[in-house]
DNA sequence: TGAACAAACCGTAACGGTTCAGAAGCCAAT
DNA sequence: ATTGGCTTCTGAACCGTTACGGTTTGTTCA
């Protein structure tokens, strides 16, 4: 009498035809194509269904069948906290759920843990189609991604060869906040940034790992920073850049910490994010200096609480970045040639920016 | 000379056994257990595989045959802008992340948009669980997955029969601030929550609905604020209760207003959640208040923007929330009892709550 | 009366893999 | 010469479904 515990197997389409003593066709018809069975039938089929307790066509099945799995793939960086604790990175995620739900797809978050090289999560997702967030140009599990037989979008990354591409424009934005900056009298400029690349370096950067960045948005900000600044004069090998391996407030505070401490005149501290901005603005509230009138802090990507605080920073459409690449993802059925899509930046001076107090006034008061 | 432009068929294990002469289950082998054919051997099927362009096993034809998806499903509430746009439920979802990614599976967000009744997404998504956050008990979709055979976990919602469940100790929490405030000496209160039900309602809550409410959370929070405050001798149906279907910090402005508005002699204002409180403080701010001199004003969840503003409000682990969601529902294998695993909470007095003024300094200043 | 046609249902062949119980070959030990 | 054990590879069954191209039955209309 010791039958396997495990009930009898779950029902199938199969066995439920066997038990009404209809065709597989007919049931699978059931669910799938109401007009083409008799509706008492399809009462029946459904009934006896519930009875048998059988849950409905098996997703997977049908998926091997019908070759669509109704999900697309969303390969991000590394390291999720990254991902998740950016409110730019949110709406990216956001505006890209957005447009999978429009379209009634799921949205297939993928694995790729720090450290891990295991590029098989890659190959084990069901899905119809990937993007991919911001991950570095040399990562492995963008190279399995793109050998898959599916159609790609990278977004906020460098184009690849024959991949639709979702971008914000990085280069003009920048420049105009640089010009903002030069415009109104600094010179003496710091630079707070995310990491660069894929090995840990939390301190000064040197320039040649500034040119070697890995992450193509960081590498566009610095070269454009470092563009205009000389244009107008100031040598870039002498501005101090940090870098933080993690993207929060305190890292913020803390880079900026740093960067005060060995190079207290700079007149601006140019952060390319606003969390790190947020953390600048609590260090130098820590440090009694005021800001905009002691200190200028410019951030990047206007994100909402950076607004609520009246940071001047680059403003970006993080949501319809991520819908971008949803759409241009889902309707990429038979198009020939890949798409690249830009998407506008806007500079927003906020009440963090203001020109340099002048020597005189840095020592005596104004 | 124009042959179909969709080059020939992607090869597949079978045509790459065929042509490499030897049976599909040694190429099957080559890839998933390299210790059963000689290394010479896989080193030919590899090669051959690249050079056929054959990125691996399809991984729909795989689950079929394993019965796994290697992905756990996350149904949450039907607007996705809620739940992106509260870093509370982002931090769920992190946690969430977090805890597939240890497993090296996917997380397959299921698109249940709002008033689409669609619940066929839930059907067509092939995974090996369900984590449910925060939709309403009466939701649909729930009823979809629940008929799943499939794990399942529910997050931040009334227990359902056999299920596991993971949720803060709401109750105590909200036990140990309303009692704060009544020991500060606050007896005219007034309350802004988030959406009760299904339906919009951005006005006061008659007890009816509060009683009503659809959402668990929102619901024991009211009904724990209630039974403290009557315990205190106040009478609940005095106090005003004002909800917003949104949820952000302009909502929870305008709530503030709604409610000062008809109420200007409430002492202090509890809301049910951080960014309710944020836009409080916004209001409190535009009217000339002082926070908590004039008015005291509590949140909920403890995020970090709450924090930096120093805010008055209940403190949960929402990264251990989802994280334990996931490990529930990872080990979830051959379970005999459901599970059910309460978060400790925490109240995190800050600087926005204090004792009321007297009815004397209210009208004459302190 | 029978041709034409629509509605309702069915049989078979995929879809692209994995798995398991062997078979074949080889070598060492009995 | 037999036995046993190991490595390497194979054949066939199976996973649960849908696409495709039928067949059957009944109704309409000339």
């Amino acid at each position: 009498m010791n039958r396997p515990m495990r009930t009898r197997r779950q029902a199938t389409l199969a066995s439920l035809a066997a038990e009404l003593g209809v065709s597989r066709t007919t049931v699978s018809n059931a669910y799938n194509r109401p007009d083409q069975l008799s509706p008492e039938l399809r009462k029946r089929v459904l009934e006896t269904a519930r009875r048998l307790g059988y849950p409905g066509p098996d997703p997977v099945a049908r998926s091997l069948r019908t070759r669509k799995a109704g999900a697309v793939g969303l390969l991000l960086t590394e390291n999720l906290s990254y991902a998740f604790r950016d409110p730019a990175a949110v709406g990216v995620l956001e505006g890209l759920a957005l447009a999978c739900e429009d379209a009634g797809v799921g949205l297939h978050l993928v694995p790729a843990g720090p450290g891990r090289e295991d590029v098989a999560a890659v190959h084990r997702a069901g899905v119809d189609g990937f993007v991919v967030y911001s991950v570095p140009d040399d990562d492995p599990h963008l190279a399995a991604v793109l050998q898959r037989p599916v159609p790609t979008v990278i977004v906020d990354q460098p184009s690849v060869d024959g991949v639709d591409r979702v971008g914000p424009d990085d280069e003009t934005a920048t420049v105009s906040l640089a010009n903002h900056l030069v415009g109104l009298g600094h010179r003496q400029v710091g630079v707070l940034c995310m990491r660069l690349a894929r090995d840990r370096n939390d301190d000064f950067v040197p320039m040649s790992r500034q040119q070697d960045a890995h992450y193509h948005v960081q590498r566009t900000r610095l070269d454009a920073l470092k563009r205009t600044f000389e244009a107008a004069g100031v040598a870039w090998e002498s501005v101090p850049v940090v870098e933080r391996f993690e993207h929060n407030v305190d890292d913020g505070a803390s880079a900026a910490r740093q960067l005060l401490d060995s190079y207290p005149r700079v007149t601006a501290l140019i952060c390319t994010s606003d969390i790190l901005a947020l953390g600048a603005l609590a260090e130098a509230g820590r440090r009694g200096l005021r800001v905009p009138a002691d200190l200028t802090i410019t951030g990047f990507d206007g994100i909402a609480e950076a607004t609520r605080a009246g940071l001047t920073t680059v403003h970006q459409p993080v949501l319809e970045k991520g819908k971008s690449a949803g759409k241009l993802l889902l309707g990429a059925a038979d198009r020939v040639a890949p798409k690249v899509i830009t998407l506008p930046t806007e500079l927003r001076v906020g009440t963090t920016s203001a020109p340099p107090r002048t020597a005189e006034e840095r020592w005596f008061g104004p």
